[in-house]
DNA sequence: TCCTTTATATAACATTTGTTATATTATAAA
DNA sequence: TTTATAATATAACAAATGTTATATAAAGGA
């Protein structure tokens, strides 16, 4: 019989992932993974095939604590839900910016693009109803905020612009209203 | 005397320039360097004291081909100023993405922040005087539209989504007049 | 108690990278 | 023609990294 098991696949994924929190995806090497489970290189190995496995674990797992805290951020209700999901994407990428650029940054030139159209029919069917517009008008104001969002969050994740709760949530506020008073009321626009 | 100089400060820049181009910052290496300039390593190190100084260099050279490409585009006029600086910087994103990348999407939580409020303020008063908003509108609008252009062209620029001009235009447009809208008639919103 | 199994450790290897030491060689002044 | 200069080439070094070969040792079954 074998030594029982000291180094368990999960705690691998789980110190990677801390790593790459602390120094980014750079950061995460065979020998500093050992380092941070205080063993050798070699459980790190038996658990997975090479480094781009446990890397690609890793992604998996940044995505559930992104998850996990997108919904707890919703638990706490700072702002109305559709809002509170476009904060929460913020907020991750101010407070775990490493993380964030890994999962949302990354180069998709490659990959093959996710159908998600399931997910955004839900969103703007919530929109539709809520506000009156179009289907089509629906998922334009969806499209523009998530940008909207997307543009923020990268700018807070790289530091280029310094992370005010209550700006970026006064700029979600100004397009939402602004593309939805537009789209309700088409007139009392100059040029 | 010594040989006259086959390799110079430039030519090295340049080639640097054209791999980060091609396979992203991290191409950059001394070996693949000299390789394109058909020489050794040693010319780069008589011309700059290490890699960080060639990068940064890279960097300049970088800004410069924006700067240029951005004027050259706002020449031939297929939108109006102001908009097609934004879709000049998108279009960067899409054609360049490296480059992009490499300029727009590094990490400067390290940098000390750059003073453009005088470029800022011009923009500004240009946008006050063409939609009499006043000065802390102006700048909203400013601010926002340009955190939508950077979010659309960080998602060209990863592959996150695919280039379709007239969609992208369309955006600026629908941002833009829903802000403006917004702004210069508060009324006729719900909720 | 001994033995088999295998988790982990140790150590080594190949590769890539920045960088430097040394050798070579083209050039123009002497 | 000779020679000093410095641009470039060659070669080597050290460090970091992924990965693999080999050694060690723990744990329960025989």
């Amino acid at each position: 019989m074998p030594p029982a098991i000291k180094i368990t696949r999960d705690s691998i994924i789980t110190a990677a992932t801390e790593l790459v929190r602390e120094k980014g995806t750079d950061g995460l090497t065979t020998r500093a993974v050992a380092k941070k489970l205080n063993c050798s290189t070699q459980p790190i190995f038996s658990n997975f095939p090479n480094m781009d496995s446990l890397k690609k674990s890793v992604l998996d797992k940044a995505y559930q604590l992104y998850v996990e805290r997108t919904f707890s951020s919703m638990q706490s209700c700072r702002y109305p839900p559709y809002k509170a999901s476009g904060m929460a994407y913020i907020e991750f990428a101010v407070d775990e910016p490493e993380l964030f650029k890994m999962l949302f940054m990354r180069d998709r030139n490659g990959e093959e693009r996710i159908d998600d159209t399931a997910e955004s029919e839900m969103i703007v069917a919530m929109i539709r109803e809520r506000t009156g517009l179009s289907d089509e008008q629906a998922h334009r104001l969806h499209t523009e905020l998530w940008v909207l969002v997307h543009g923020l969050a990268v700018m807070y994740a790289t530091g280029f612009e310094e992370y005010k709760a209550d700006e970026a949530s006064e700029m979600l506020s100004d397009v939402y209203l602004g593309i939805l008073g537009r789209f309700q009321n088409k007139e009392g626009v100059v040029e």
